[in-house]
RNA sequence: GCUCUCGUAGUUCAAUGGAUAGAAUUCAAGUUUGCGGUACUUGCGAUGCAGGUUCGAUUCCUGCCGAGAGCACCA
């Protein structure tokens, strides 16, 4: 919205020689000034040009103050060290009002931004094992992922969200040790009907046997097996080649449907979640590919010990080993294929992008080292990492110990909820529990989202769902809000408005603002790939008109449903942007 | 030991090198003859320490102190 006058300033710039300048102009955040909003590039030039800021940005006010009725601007003042402050005319405000948020991309300059339009961008997330738990950390992985991948998305990407799942290897190997020791127990289960109860037992089967193995690979005390350290270990390595192999019945049977109970179980939870992955790919079939492609390029390699690895040290990085010393692919080796699978669906990828934990940091490093060299300069690679979700304090706790499953978490906040909600104005059942689901997802998705990607998140029950301001559940309020007070049976608001629909009060104009903000939010959520730029403006938002609706009294006028519509707009697309639903009422 | 990340109100988080460092929560005091009080208003309160670069530093550089993670046959 703010194009054609930085047309001028950068054209002006230009003239002084300055290559590509950028006169980025932004809005001021802080009350006290007097402006809307300002931009500091003279400051930026003038060290480069090596003359007085103060002379530099007067020439420039100079300029545009010939054109302020065209540009729509009441003020342009020259202040500080050389701020350029902007005060813009009612018309300013009305016809940016007409901008409704889904268009806010076709306003924002950023060539950075511009690079990923319309080409595909693949986002790998989430990365749940199958035969193993779905951890918080999973939870976490997904909730971010899922947020990368739509702003992306924003930004005109064409993306593809993957997941991609360990389906081989020596945790699966150690989980079909203690099934082995429990056959009577596998033949009850299998035969059972919930598929929850069938992944809950098979995680207690993973936890006893990595115990067993654990204990013998680290000479501690045995558990209950009567087998030698070595024959544990000698047994999970025969059952893990078994399992590459597929050579043995028993063994095929119970892989096959502890695969499958779990991937079921899985495609509940996203669905929870709100994600839907466009491909599954899994390690079984990313082993072979990658072993082909690393003897393809063996070169790149160096034997040690008997396994095969990267010396990363040689770009100050560490040594990975990509195949161990009895020819098996590690993680590494896997990964390779993994790439190999999309880029063979897809073809055009400009940037493939995987989201784990912090500790994997490093390892990610490596392994691009060696994906650049071996798929080339087309494809980009990025990382992005995040920390640990943490606890508030006792109260997370269930009867069994501390919360670790990310589904346990999801269906404890929704007990509590379904406490709130008994005085619900919702009275149908089946509406009730939608919103609840909604609610309590958001309440999760809320404490993840509201710090910068890597740090660690604090999650405390009590604030994610009770606590008015800083929560999701707040911002689904505040929307609820708008849709009762914008009632369908007053106006529906046309969505091309005039400025015969709007008006500027003393209480309206610090929404008015706001709301014209949101397309510089969104670039900035954009550029830096931050969620809480986005959830903390939304914050904001929300309590500007909260304030608003106190002062107001909504259905008063059709000035104030439009406002409120338009509010409802920015909320709806900035909550969706995170992944967060917006039911009507709650 | 080496490498990386991070130190901001009591607490949890913000701040492309820009204006008086923003929010939320806690605590204290208030608000409704009105569409959802899960609301609104006011107040108290912070950049780990010491230097450097700059017109200007929470941001960049150096040192110190403190926290976390990684450092080959796991994922």
């Amino acid at each position: 919205m703010f194009r054609d006058i930085e047309n001028l300033v950068e054209g002006h710039l230009k003239s002084m020689g300055i290559d590509n300048p950028e006169a980025n102009i932004i809005w001021i955040k802080d009350k006290s000034v007097m402006s809307d909003a300002t931009t500091t590039c003279a400051l930026k030039y003038a060290k480069e040009l090596n003359i007085n800021p103060k002379i530099l940005s007067g020439e420039i006010v100079e300029i545009l103050n010939a054109r302020k009725g065209e540009l729509m601007v009441q003020e342009i003042k020259l202040e500080g060290p050389g701020y350029i402050n902007f005060k813009f005319t009612d018309e300013f405000y009305f016809k940016n009002l007409n901008i409704s948020a889904k268009n806010v991309l076709e306003n924002i300059r950023d060539k950075d931004l511009l690079k990923v339009k319309d080409r595909e961008v693949l986002v790998e997330y989430t990365d749940a094992n199958p035969f193993k738990v779905f951890h918080i950390g999973h939870l976490m992985d997904n909730i971010i992922g899922e947020t990368v991948a739509n702003i992306y998305d924003l930004a005109g990407a064409n993306v593809k969200r993957i997941s991609y799942q360990g389906d081989v290897g020596r945790h699966i190997a150690i989980n079909i040790y203690a099934i082995l020791n429990n056959l009577e127990e596998y033949k009850i289960i299998k035969e059972g009907g919930d598929v929850k109860k069938k992944v809950v037992w098979l995680g207690d089967k993973y936890a006893e046997g990595f115990k067993i193995f654990d204990n013998a690979l680290h000479h501690a005390e045995q558990g209950e097996t009567l087998e030698t350290e070595s024959e544990v270990i000698n047994k999970v390595k025969e059952i893990n080649k078994k399992i590459y192999e597929k050579s043995d019945e028993t063994i095929n049977e119970i892989y096959k449907n502890g695969r499958a109970w779990s991937l079921e179980y899985f495609d509940t939870l996203y669905k929870l979640l709100g994600t839907k992955f466009d491909k599954y790919i899994f390690e079984s079939e990313a082993a072979p590919i990658g072993m082909d492609l690393l003897n393809k390029n063996i070169n790149i390699f160096e034997h040690s010990d008997g396994a095969i690895i990267y010396d990363g040290e040689k770009d100050g990085l560490h040594k990975r080993v990509f195949v161990n010393s009895e020819g098996l692919p590690t993680y590494e080796a896997k990964d390779i294929g993994n790439m190999s699978i999309k880029l063979a669906e897809y073809k055009d990828a400009m940037l493939s992008i995987v989201i784990t934990g912090n500790e994997q940091k490093e390892y990610f490093k490596v392994l691009y080292k060696v994906l650049k060299k071996i798929f080339g300069s087309d494809i980009n690679f990025l990382h992005f990492s995040h920390g640990l979700m943490r606890f508030a304090d006792g109260k997370m706790s269930s009867r069994k110990g501390n919360i670790k499953a990310g589904d346990e978490l999801i269906y404890s906040i929704m007990d509590e909820l379904r406490v709130k909600f008994e005085n619900s104005r919702i009275e149908n059942n089946e509406e009730k529990e939608d919103v609840i689901e909604k609610v309590a997802i958001a309440s999760i998705k809320y404490s993840v989202l509201k710090q910068a990607i890597g740090k660690d998140v604090v999650f405390d029950l009590e604030n994610a769902i009770r606590i008015d301001g800083d929560s999701g559940p707040y911002l689904q309020y505040t929307y609820a809000r708008i849709c009762g007070a914008v009632a369908e049976d007053i106006s529906t608001p046309n969505q091309n408005t005039d400025e015969s629909e709007f008006i500027i009060t003393e209480n309206s104009k610090d929404l008015i603002k706001l709301i014209l903000r949101y397309e510089e939010v969104v670039g900035e959520t954009i550029r830096s790939m931050g969620p809480q730029v986005l959830l903390s403006y939304l914050v904001e938002l929300a309590r500007e008109y909260n304030s608003f609706y106190a002062s107001e009294k909504i259905r008063e006028n059709i000035y104030n449903i439009n406002l409120s519509s338009r509010v409802r707009d920015v909320l709806h697309h900035g909550l969706h942007t995170l992944g967060i639903k917006t039911p009507s009422r709650m």
